[in-house]
DNA sequence: TTCATGGCAATTGTCGACAATTAAGGAATG
DNA sequence: CATTCCTTAATTGTCGACAATTGCCATGAA
């Protein structure tokens, strides 16, 4: 039961610019392409063996879904998360998530409830493993969210959360390069939200989720403001 | 006073495939293009008087704001909201909007409240004039709860709402001539959001604006479900 | 040294043409 | 008469070239 590449919505590798645009999209949230470094149309364009027409296509749907910047008669970079859009990323998540939790609890079928149950199972194992590497937290915590997102049978929420947020998530959690994040206790609050779905108690699933995208939210200023101590006190 | 208008944050008519945009995106919301209906690239191309490029990339972006859907190799259709897809609207909404509201109540500065009070008071007068018309509630709903989401000074949610599903209302509400919807209502709670804004009580603005757009949906459940019922009640 | 100005290279925006794919309509066959 | 296959027209995808704008760098003056 592998589930941890989303990518099960849109198998849509037709045309040149849909397959650039998954090809640099993978690129950017895995850091080959370094975040605010320029990205210039011509280079691309010898770069991947393809017109400059698809590129910009390409390019446009990257725009859309905030991976890169543009600005008219400039050119492009790849966007740069700063702690101020970290921050407003996890109260969208939040809003988002929780909904979707609570949609879920309400719309999940028995199948896909267990199949959230194996998902836990695995995360179990591996953490079993290599305990405290919370190895699992880097794709396996977004295959969760992934799976709840998909639960809540909304199309518009799955598109917006798992199409376009969840990247900028995985970008973020490569630019900062944030791993071993409490992963104890994200276990047990992942439990509890399972819970409250299968009980099919929707405000209480709503309410566990946000709290858990907010404590995971605090959890990053906290990491981030001792980081901010540190070189104060450490200085070059 | 001006403030029906969104279009604020771009002012972006620097290139073509924008400013193609832009007309086609206010085409498509005002009715202009009939929901469902097939766009085709040398048509628009002639119409509007520029190459295919441009177009294309016009194209992509309507795309990606969910105002067209495209198969590849075959071509775009205006979308078309099924009740589906309008519900699954107003529950994003609710996720957003509430979290908008909350946020604005924790960030929203004096000017930006004071000039959510003139909206409010512009609406009254006229909805003193054409009462219970709620033509106010064409744009002017908007207008409200564009303010608000500016308020939470939170840019993403901002793209996402302003940019995005607001655009979609709007096509809701031409799509499905919803107008007259408890006017007076609506008014009112309106002015208790701004209330709680106002004292700083962010959980109470945040529920406030949940019950606002749940109430919102119930209402366009109930006149369809009464369109159905007299449908069937009276076949042709 | 600092600032303004001009020219130059590079990149972006736009266009028209060609290739590939699709949908439709008609002819041939069972 | 229905069905299948093929032909054809139209639309989409892709490409290379030209025009327009930007940023840089050197040059010169205060």
């Amino acid at each position: 039961m592998n589930s941890v590449a989303p990518e099960q919505t849109s198998p849509e590798v037709r045309t040149l610019a849909e397959r650039v645009f998954h090809e640099l999209q993978d690129a950017i949230v895995r850091g080959k392409l370094a975040p605010g470094s320029k990205i210039t149309e011509p280079g691309l364009s010898k770069a991947y063996g393809i017109s400059r027409g698809p590129l910009r296509e390409a390019m446009r749907r990257l725009e859309a879904h905030r991976l890169i910047e543009r600005v008219p008669h400039v050119g492009a970079r790849v966007v740069k998360l700063s702690m101020k859009e970290l921050l407003e990323l996890f109260d969208v998540r939040e809003a988002l998530e929780s909904m979707a939790a609570r949609l879920a609890a309400e719309h999940m079928t028995r199948d896909e409830i267990a199949g959230l149950r194996d998902v836990l199972a695995l995360h179990e194992r591996q953490a079993d493993l290599k305990s405290g590497e919370a190895y699992y937290q880097r794709e396996g915590d977004l295959d969760f969210h992934y799976r709840i997102v998909q639960g809540s049978h909304n199309r518009m929420l799955m598109t917006m959360l798992c199409d376009d947020l969840y990247y900028l998530v995985r970008l973020y959690r490569t630019q900062f390069s944030a791993s071993g994040t409490r992963p104890q206790r994200a276990f047990v609050e992942h439990h509890r939200i399972v819970d409250a779905i299968e009980a099919g108690d929707a405000e209480l699933a709503e309410l566990l989720m946000r709290r858990h995208v907010s404590a995971s939210r605090a959890n990053v200023v906290d990491r981030y403001s001792a980081i901010l101590k540190q070189q104060a006190e450490a200085p070059v």
